[in-house]
DNA sequence: AGATATTGTGGGAAAAAGTGGGTAATTGTG
DNA sequence: CACAATTACCCACTTTTTCCCACAATATCT
């Protein structure tokens, strides 16, 4: 399972390392090959190895083109999908046209998320976190959602 | 289960010693292996043996991606997770961003917490503490909740 | 009490990782 | 076919991390 957090940076030419403690792993899985996506749900990037993304592939390949979510969900994953592979010294190269989508330019933040990598923004991130935890934390509003159900 | 409180010291390159009672146990349980990640209610740390963390990991994967606030917990929680090893001297490093999530910098606190521990900032912790028992104590105060059905 | 082990604390140095950019190769375009 | 733009590969430099050692403080034993 993929898990932490890494404050990364983008040089001129849409480059990022990814963290080291990864790599390892990334190549024995996959080689190194890996696919980049957009993430539908909130305008960041994923990143999946090789293997993981074609179970994902399947799953969508699955999904019926008569339900509108469906077909647009499929349309726009597997549309942007890219192959991309570690370079010598374990870093990738970011599309421009995903990097727009995600308005990532300098600073960026990549987080691990179970069988794939998430890729934001870092000031967007560092947004989305402050504004989640002022609704945890926060005792009146909405019970703190499916973390009540959570016993960690 | 993990119990007890113990005041700890970070150094310049943060790291801290954990409460050597533990280490037979950690290295039994978790081959000196841990996972830190942040503790959304409090702006303090939790820190799993590995085995543990994997249960609550499974947890969370199993949380819908298309609810808001269960895919920020799964985010959250699982993007700051850390994995980290006892060095030769019983210490783990803090990652920076974590310290500063927790506004953790020279003194700190450890408690036991069931399956894991909390990091908290020395003074934050005091303070939370007197707050919590002010109110408690305070019969006109919150009732309560699930306190009042538990006999200690 | 003194000596000895154990734990806590700090820091230096080597190694690894991150970063940036130049140049060559490849691709796409007119 | 030539040109421009993009991408891959390589090298050099800076920063961070890791590993190791030394000393101080505390507890333990005789």
């Amino acid at each position: 399972m993929l898990r932490g957090f890494s404050s990364v940076s983008l040089d001129s030419k849409g480059r990022v390392a990814i963290p080291s403690r990864y790599r390892d792993r990334l190549m024995v899985d996959a080689g190194g090959c890996l696919v980049q996506t957009l993430n539908p749900l909130d305008r960041s990037l994923w990143l999946y190895p090789l293997p993981d993304w074609e179970h994902i592939e399947e799953k969508l390949a699955g999904l019926s083109d008569f339900d509108r979510q469906s077909r647009r969900a499929k349309q726009m994953m597997r549309g942007y999908a890219t192959d991309c592979q570690l370079d010598t010294h374990g870093r990738i190269l970011v599309p421009a046209e995903l990097r727009e989508y995600a308005h990532i330019e300098r600073q960026a933040v990549i987080l691990g998320q179970g069988n794939k990598f998430e890729i934001w923004n870092k000031t967007s991130w560092e947004e989305q976190r402050e504004n989640w935890l002022s609704q945890v934390g926060d005792e009146q509003g909405e019970p703190a959602g499916a973390l009540q159900s959570l016993s960690l």
